[in-house]
DNA sequence: CGGGGCGTTGAATTAATTCAAGGCTCGTGG
DNA sequence: CCACGAGCCTTGAATTAATTCAACGCCCCG
């Protein structure tokens, strides 16, 4: 196992509450075999499956979501580098997984997680902090989708994107989901994304070339559209 | 500690996907000191404050909250006996706690709870057990506010209380928290969760003799308003 | 007796959805 | 090589679910 001390960029959706927080890794590790390959559209595991193991994702994004009964979907997060799947002890997937894009993972089967999990002080910790940086992003996202209106959804959803797919050399991100993924995530229609997405064009705080490329051009405006909590401010005081 | 078999009630809303968990509790443990006591309306934590400590709800209810930036107000959760508030590594709270009855609950100090975690194999899968059906009931909360009508919500709401407060004698539960706290648990306005309640009522599938007291009485059309996940029926076969 | 807090209900309004049409891109096959 | 269709995105217009605004009733407590 691998301990490093990298901090990932905070945006606001995906928070790093716990600062410089244990980086929990198995890539690198012994177990090089079980390393995995999704092509785009296969799933991963699905709702109901009884977990195997953990997965930590190498490369690629996966898209993690729940079906109500009448087949409305809800994503409930979009996973790429340094995420980890399936970290939990119930007997049962509570949500289905499919790769969006081209997918590597490292898959920990469940006997050496569990080993592991016994054994080593700072692995547990790391585990730990994990499950309650994951519990902390599923309240925000409980907290836009119960409080915000479809603009605020929408900028805070593009801050998101932009720390996570942005190109550090051009400052532009592509988009690997589509509009109707984004609207199971926020909570919205297709078309109400579409027409968000559009708005914040010509307001001018983002440059949009294509539909799946865009780059923040009002850094400020957007957080502020994006309606922030109170915690944003008293850490710059 | 104290490792009971107890298993809880299922509900729709507070799930226990880990089956015949381990129940965490450092009740009637040696540390009887660190009982604390909270009246109506005043804080446990203040969402920024640093954690000091874990608490165990051992009778009462709490509400968990954050609070926008313009005074727009979510509501987390509302927890009860056995529910466990600010288990977390993170250096600040995310969220406040606030006695909505008179609380009582058992304070475990960070460093207590830290060396028991260590130490304790039993003690640390409980705690697991207890984040991960936390981050469950969390994801489970996002999708009834991503994707749940007002009608749905309610009745999933009613659902929970059902469950947490109902009285097993005369099948009537009491209701301790106002329609504004529902409202802002269920991103409604409290009025739309009053229409709601009062067409539940209506329509024969709850008594409401009191606006703050229920009894079910058509459960399975209940459980059908509530729009539940495909989980739920693939649990009956 | 009076007033504040909470809950209910109706009417007007609005944010977002639904319905509908059309455009763009890309891959496939004639 | 171009035509065609599928899939995705965009945009407008009509509709609707939920909100907002407003009034009123109830209950409890001072």
């Amino acid at each position: 196992m691998v301990l490093q001390s990298v901090t990932p960029m905070v945006s606001r959706l995906r928070s790093a509450p716990s600062e410089s927080r244990p980086t929990l890794s198995f890539e690198d590790g012994a177990s090089r075999h079980n390393r995995l390959r999704f092509a785009p559209h296969t799933h991963l595991f699905i709702q109901g499956d009884a977990p195997k193991g953990v997965y930590e994702v190498l490369s690629g994004t996966v898209i993690q979501y729940k079906i109500l009964a009448d087949g409305r979907r809800h994503v409930q997060n979009f996973a790429s580098k340094g995420d980890f799947l399936a970290l939990t002890f119930a007997d049962t997937h509570d949500l289905s997984a499919e790769a969006l894009t081209a997918v590597e993972v490292q898959f920990v089967p469940r006997s050496v997680f569990d080993s592991r999990l016994q054994e080593q002080p700072a692995f547990r910790r790391a585990v730990f902090t994990l499950v309650s940086d994951m519990l902390h992003d599923s309240r925000e996202q409980a907290l836009l989708l119960g409080r915000k209106c479809a603009k605020e959804r929408t900028a805070t959803f593009v801050l998101f994107l932009n720390e996570t797919y942005r190109d550090l050399q051009t400052g532009y991100a592509s988009i690997p989901m589509s509009r109707c993924d984004m609207a199971d995530y926020l909570g919205l229609t297709l078309e109400t994304v579409s027409r968000m997405m559009n708005s914040l064009k010509k307001a001018g705080v983002i440059d949009l070339p294509q539909p799946n490329l865009f780059k923040v051009l009002n850094m400020s405006k957007l957080v502020s559209l994006a309606g922030e909590i109170y915690e944003d401010e008293s850490m710059v005081a």
